[in-house]
DNA sequence: CCCTCTACTTACCAGTTGGTAAGGCGACGT
DNA sequence: ACGTCGCCTTACCAACTGGTAAGTAGAGGG
């Protein structure tokens, strides 16, 4: 019991809803997988709804944390966006459940959607902020903020987390392919934000 | 029996797997939704799963019929870009639930997702070999055809079919704000694709 | 030695799941 | 009038769902 069965418990459940989705995950899947009776989580989270909490909470607080050591550690205009990208990708590749789950909730509506929006508001305000400020510098061409953000999220979560929809298009997803994707995605993002002299 | 019960079914279960998802729909929510038992369905399609390759099959004739329309209707370079992205984003607002099918059949892996790859991959070769085209013939910026495929789609998709996320970005979604993220697509697409002269 | 608390397990439950078997019923051909 | 065919219903079923109740093994304290 190195880690703690609740903890192994979040991460089987964050593995299993990131990737087949909550509806299509039970208890008994989770239990199996964790070696414990499927009792043993309902004792540490109640019901499945609340495990489904916890699960969010402990990714959001992960991605948020990520992310602002991302805005610390670099600098303005393009060069931040290109980290950003570049760290979705790294995500994408070493822990693909994470951004699934944000996928799969998403589309779960009333409780569970606007408790990860609320978790993620602060960071997305500064990320608006920080990209109001960097077009008054003149940095990054002008757009509106919060759906340049939209698209651009869209875009590298859809190239990052679709490898069947890569897969439809006729790339075999890869390390070599996603790689190459991530420097198109950056190419193609530099071409939209780079400001007009 | 205006319309036929397997028609009627085939309407029904393409909302709910595309909105709800395939797991969490029952055979007797579609049954209930369409007044008939849950018996009448196997009848016609023999089992869930085969009911979601009846959907899958008849979503994505739809949807090349549509996109093959547009494609024909249009001229070149950046118009048909835009033509596309337009007609995307009226099929988010009027039926939402076939893009949502795209996005939930994408992540059911083996048996459906390459049925539904197998169905699209005219259409999106064809919308390559467009983009080579157009490239060549300096109308285009260039870029790699499948992955600026992938991007678009990517982007959006995600922006005329996650309202949820929208919502999460402070952007209350309507009519109106949903006619602004298509302009600001086009904008954004535009910046990326017009030919560096 | 016993009490108590944590962290489980075994036993169970009612409701729901996808699926089968058999039968009814109206239309249609003969 | 009679078969039969397409379309559907009633009647079931075993497996599984999330969840409850009760009991238990072990650690730690008094």
């Amino acid at each position: 019991m190195a880690r703690g069965t609740a903890e192994r418990v979040l991460d089987e459940a964050l593995t299993a809803f990131g990737t087949r989705g909550f509806a299509a995950t039970s208890l008994d899947d989770l239990a199996g997988g964790v070696g414990v009776t499927k009792q043993a989580i309902l004792y540490h989270f109640g019901s499945k709804e609340q495990l489904l909490e916890a699960v969010i909470d402990r990714s959001v607080a992960e991605l948020v944390e990520l992310y602002d050591g991302v805005a610390r550690g670099t600098t303005t205009g393009l060069a931040r966006v290109e980290a950003v990208v570049r760290t979705t990708f790294a995500v994408a590749a070493r822990r693909p459940e994470l951004l699934g789950l944000l996928r799969q909730v998403s589309r779960l509506g009333d409780p569970h959607t606007p408790r990860l929006a609320r978790g993620m508001h602060d960071l997305l305000e500064r990320a608006c902020a920080h990209l109001v400020r960097e077009m008054d510098e003149g940095r990054l061409r002008r757009h509106e903020p919060r759906l340049l953000l939209l698209t651009a999220y869209s875009a590298v979560m859809g190239v990052a987390t679709e490898p069947e929809v890569m897969r439809a298009m006729g790339v075999e997803p890869s390390l070599k392919s996603m790689a190459r994707a991530r420097r198109e995605m950056i190419v193609f993002l530099r071409a939209a934000l780079t400001p007009v002299s």
